[in-house]
DNA sequence: GCCTACATGTAAATAGTTACATGATTGA
DNA sequence: TCAATCATGTAACTATTTACATGTAGGC
C-alpha cells in the first residue's frame, strides 16, 4: 500500500522523503496518512528493490536531502500493483481501494471500469446484508442503529459516485471506439481493405 | 479496539467466540471485521487478564464451544477503554470512533457531547487544510480531484450528521436538568431547604 | 454418506505505529 | 539566539491477517 503510494507520486516527479511525507499527507491525508517510521524503511526497501534510485542531479545535497527518483524497474512494479487482480480484501478496504484510485489516470479505461464494478458489487452486497440483518435484529440500540443507518447512507452515496464514474469511464471507451470506426471507414475507402488497428 | 468490542458485546450476553465473529461482522461489518486469528487469542488475553470467564451453566458444551460471559473486572476495563481521555489518532481513526459511538449507550450525555466535538473539531479542521491545499495546488489529476472531492462531501455529511447526534445529546441534557430543577423546587415547597441532586 | 456450516486454535508474516535519537537551517 | 521546521533514521512494539491444522454436528 504504502509502496504503490510512494512510486505513484515519484513517478510525477523525484522527491525526498519528508516531502514525500508531506505531500502523502496532503493529497491522500482525507483517508490515509504514514509515520516516518514506516515511510524511510519503505524507501530503503524500495531502494534495494532497485525500484527507486538517488537522484542529487539538481544541485541538491545542500541540504541533508535523500532525493529518490523512480526506476523503470519502479515503473512496471508500480503499474502491476495499480493493475493487479483484484481480491476481496482490496475490494473491502475503503483505504486501498481510494489508494488505487488515486492513480486511476495511469490505467486504462477498460481496467478502470473493470475494478469500478468490482467495488460496486462489493459495496452493493455490503447493503443487501445490512437490510437483511436489519430486517431480522429490530431491538438495536438506538445509536447503533443510527450509526448503520449513516453507514448505510454513505455507502448509497459510494455507489451513485461510482455510478458516475462508470459512465464516464463507458463514455470514454464509446468515443474511442467511434473514432477509431470512423478513421477505418476513412482508411478504407482511401486505400481498400486495412486491418483494424 | 478489538477487546473493546469484545468486552460491549459480551455485556448484552454471554457467548462463544464463533457466535462474537458472526456478530461482530453482521453488527459493525460495515465498517470493521475480525478474523479468528486475532479473535481467539484475544479471548485468551481477556480470559487471562480475568475481564471474562468461561460459561457453560446453561447446559452448553454439548457441542464443542467455549461460551465466555463478561466478569465485574472486565465491566471496569470496558468502561476505562470507551471513556478513556481520547487522543489524536482515535479521533483521525473513523473505525476507531465509529466502534466507540457503537456503544455510546453506556456513556453518559456530558461525555458523548465531549466526544462528538472532539470529533466534529477535528473533521472541520481537516476540511480547513483540505480547502487550503486546493486553493494552492489547482493542477491535479481528475480521478484524484474527483476523490478528495466526494471525501470532501462526505465528510461535510458526517460534519451534519454530528451536529444532529449533538443536538440531541444538548436536549437529552436540557430536558434532565429542567426536571432535576423542577423536581428541587417542589420538594423545596413541601418541605422547605433541601439540597440539589 | 457426504457436504456445509459450526467451532477452535496456532505460527508466521504483514504492515504498520510510537518513541526515541540526532542534527541542520531559517527566520524573527 | 532561540524556536520552529526541516530532515533522517532505528528499535521495539502493536495489532492484525493469512494460511494452516483439526475435528464435530446437522441436514439432505
Amino acid at each position: 500500500m504504502l509502496e504503490l503510494a510512494i512510486l505513484g507520486l515519484l513517478k510525477e516527479r523525484p522527491m525526498h522523503g519528508y516531502e514525500l511525507k508531506k505531500r502523502l499527507s496532503y493529497m491522500l491525508g482525507h483517508f490515509w496518512t504514514v509515520s516516518y517510521g514506516s515511510l524511510y524503511p519503505a524507501l530503503k526497501r524500495l531502494e534495494k528493490s532497485g525500484s527507486i534510485e538517488r537522484a542529487y542531479s539538481i544541485k541538491e545535497k545542500t541540504r541533508n536531502r535523500n532525493v529518490f527518483r523512480i526506476t523503470p524497474r519502479g515503473e512496471k512494479a508500480f503499474m502491476n500493483m495499480l493493475g493487479e487482480e483484484i481480491n476481496d480484501t482490496a475490494l473491502a478496504d475503503t483505504e486501498k481501494f481510494d489508494l488505487r484510485m488515486a492513480f486511476f489516470q495511469y490505467l486504462e479505461p477498460e481496467k478502470r471500469l473493470h475494478l469500478l464494478e468490482m467495488r460496486r458489487n462489493y459495496l452493493t452486497e455490503q447493503l443487501a446484508k445490512f437490510k437483511a440483518y436489519r430486517s431480522v435484529n429490530k431491538d438495536e440500540d438506538l445509536y447503533r442503529t443510527g450509526l448503520l443507518k449513516h453507514k448505510f447512507n454513505q455507502t448509497k452515496s459510494d455507489i451513485r459516485w461510482l455510478d458516475r464514474l462508470m459512465a464516464h469511464e463507458r463514455e470514454t471507451i464509446r468515443k474511442r471506439d467511434g473514432a477509431a470506426g470512423k478513421r477505418n471507414i476513412e482508411v478504407e475507402t482511401a486505400e481498400g481493405q486495412v486491418s483494424a488497428v
